[in-house]
DNA sequence: CAGGAAGTACGATCGCCGTCAAACTTCGAC
DNA sequence: GTCGAAGTTTGACGGCGATCGTACTTCCTG
């Protein structure tokens, strides 16, 4: 058991059950604009991505935060590569707990510029 | 043109083009328990309910406040009839422009207590 | 018309959340 | 073993939004 988490380079954050997390949760780490285009982001990529991948508006210390959050809430799965922090978004888990929830997002009202406007 | 203002009692609040409506203003909205509470409710009523009907544990100009923001994110449309000031959900035309959000938002872990104990 | 019911408008308050800078930790490279 | 790259932690600050009470408006009822 001790093994797993050696392979694992130690610094493993905290994740949630996806199922214990309330919709009241995940709306608060969704309506932040800076958070939800991380999620769109790795939507988009479909692979893992570090931090530093995502170029956000914010200084670092905010970035962290917004991770945090996210973590929090059940979005993503953070793990060490090196100094590199990588996030994996858990996709499947949540559209179990809250089907459709993520799709409506980052597909619906594709037109608006919102937030996505990387490329 | 007038004629038809004159049928509504006159008073008829200004509401948004549901298309010009951003997603952060629709999860602005949704984010308060409150406003979700009010959603929930005249989604299961499957009618309109006056703003005095849907019961909520905040002051009355607290919940106008509410049934404001609501009608601004182009969730509900409000009309007076008498003293009394209606709700409608404005479910047809918001899934048309957040398909399947409304949706995933109400049935979405609907296990939980959230907000939805009414009964 | 008087009274009351149903909301609205208006300020004021207050707590929370996003933001940053600075100091610190870890790991990889050289 | 040093340096730098990548994040984290901590504390402070600022603004926005939820809340309330009070005063006001409209409409129905008797």
């Amino acid at each position: 058991m001790t093994a797993a988490r050696q392979s694992e380079r130690g610094r493993v954050p905290p994740h949630p059950d996806v199922r214990a997390i309330s919709t009241q949760q995940v709306l608060e780490a969704l309506v932040d604009p800076v958070r939800r285009r991380i999620v769109g982001e790795l939507h988009a990529a479909g692979e893992d991505l570090s931090c530093g991948t995502i170029d956000l508006p914010v200084s670092k210390s905010t970035a962290t935060h917004h991770f945090h959050v996210l973590r929090e809430a059940g979005l993503i799965r953070q793990y060490y590569v090196g100094t590199s922090r990588m996030n994996a978004l858990r996709r499947e888990e949540f559209e179990e707990v809250f089907p459709g929830l993520l799709g409506a997002l980052v597909t619906g009202h594709a037109r608006e510029s919102d937030v996505g406007d990387r490329a």
